[in-house]
DNA sequence: AAATATTTTTAGACTAATCTAAAAATGTTT
DNA sequence: AAACATTTTTAGATTAGTCTAAAAATATTT
């Protein structure tokens, strides 16, 4: 059996290292999970021997094809949770990670699966991340960070990189969804910050705000 | 904080004893709970000291009003997922209890009142139990076992005592649901089993069937 | 009411996950 | 490459929940 702790640090390994591939460091893995190096090392020294990561002293983990799966799996469940609350439980985008957070844990193949169905097997959550689907697979989208748009192009919005609660408020207030349609009108070189047009309206972005947010030329 | 495993026994006291008011001994506690006295007695200390349970040493435990509200609240999460399970996800009666144990410990107002009024305030589960409103209310059904049925009546299901797997698929193989019509024909004095029949069909029940059907005169 | 049986509690130990503080290894500077 | 800084690991303690085995209280039988 696996604990929830385990999920969590698998979990956190395999976003440390964009994909499980990657060997992550101790401190790193502290830092995302909230606790001390030394609980860390108690941890990667137990999912190593639960073949969830290999491991060798001073050198950092990587996951094992175990524990991607696992990472995936719970990544999965994550994000169609996330998708159920904002399509059906009327939640908004910057409410959903927490309460999703703790629905990730829940052990049912035959939940996720008809809930998977039930949902209408979307591809993406609503943050623009995508959804493996049973197998694991993901849906790849191309886009590029609106920092490095070009002046001049129209883009949709496709995702975020920060899905904490200040940023996906920000974009509520200033009209910008999944899906918005983005003209970007001007890089100021002073700040790197960016003018565009929105479907009725201009705003200027600056430099952290164009880091964070996906987008898709169209 | 209270942690998962005290909602699980506050909600074992509570059931154990009919609403949260008679007092439940520990050997009761330690068999719900599939563990040991032991571990029941440290347990139900510190659901004293949390005060949500009244307990004197070698007298067994009450809820107290803190007890008793933590009980319901997650009574009404569990049967909520329950109708959630069989009414969205095509669960059968018979699948939802294990994860509904887990679905109920997540915590989240809005989550829980959002998905009562996306299943539209349901009043009972898919075994025919009440589910208390968001001010801890439940819906009282007038009922009675099919073990004390006149015969000669007709009456409607409207619950099952026994949840368990077995019992269920039991009635599902003949043919009986909530809703179901049920018309007793003959008691057998000698075993007590009881001749009934449904809309298409007539069958004898045993009397352990019998004592864990709950029907309505109709 | 004394003897016996049952129930409940205590005492002490174990596991999972955490912590602090110190030791060991690795990395970086000069 | 020696000195210093950083990172990682170890050692030992803590907390929640559990266990076994023995002691204490309560209940039942004769």
């Amino acid at each position: 059996m696996i604990t929830l702790t385990e999920e969590n640090y698998i979990k956190a390994i395999y976003h440390l290292s964009s994909n499980g591939e990657k060997t992550v460091n101790t401190n790193a893995i502290a830092s995302a999970m909230q606790t001390k190096a030394s609980s860390v090392t108690d941890m990667i020294k137990k999912l190593s021997e639960k073949n969830y990561a290999d491991y060798k002293k001073y050198q950092g983990v990587t996951l094992t094809d175990d524990g991607r799966r696992v990472a995936v799996n719970i990544i999965r469940k994550h994000r169609l949770w996330e998708v159920f609350l904002v399509e059906k439980l009327n939640f908004s985008w910057d409410e959903v990670h927490e309460v999703a957070e703790h629905l990730e844990h829940i052990k049912s193949d035959k939940l996720i699966n008809e809930l998977d169905a039930f949902l209408e097997f979307p591809t993406h959550d609503p943050h623009g991340d995508p959804i493996p689907d049973k197998e694991g697979n993901f849906k790849h989208i191309e886009k590029i960070v609106l920092a490095k748009a070009e002046v001049g192009s129209t883009y949709k919005c496709v995702g975020v990189d920060d899905t904490s609660s200040k940023f996906l408020k920000y974009l509520d207030s200033n009209h910008i969804a999944l899906g918005t349609i983005i003209t970007v009108k001007h890089k100021e070189p002073y700040d790197n910050s960016i003018k565009l047009t929105l479907e009725n309206s201009e705003i200027v972005v600056s430099q952290s705000v164009a880091k964070n947010l996906y987008l898709k030329k169209i």
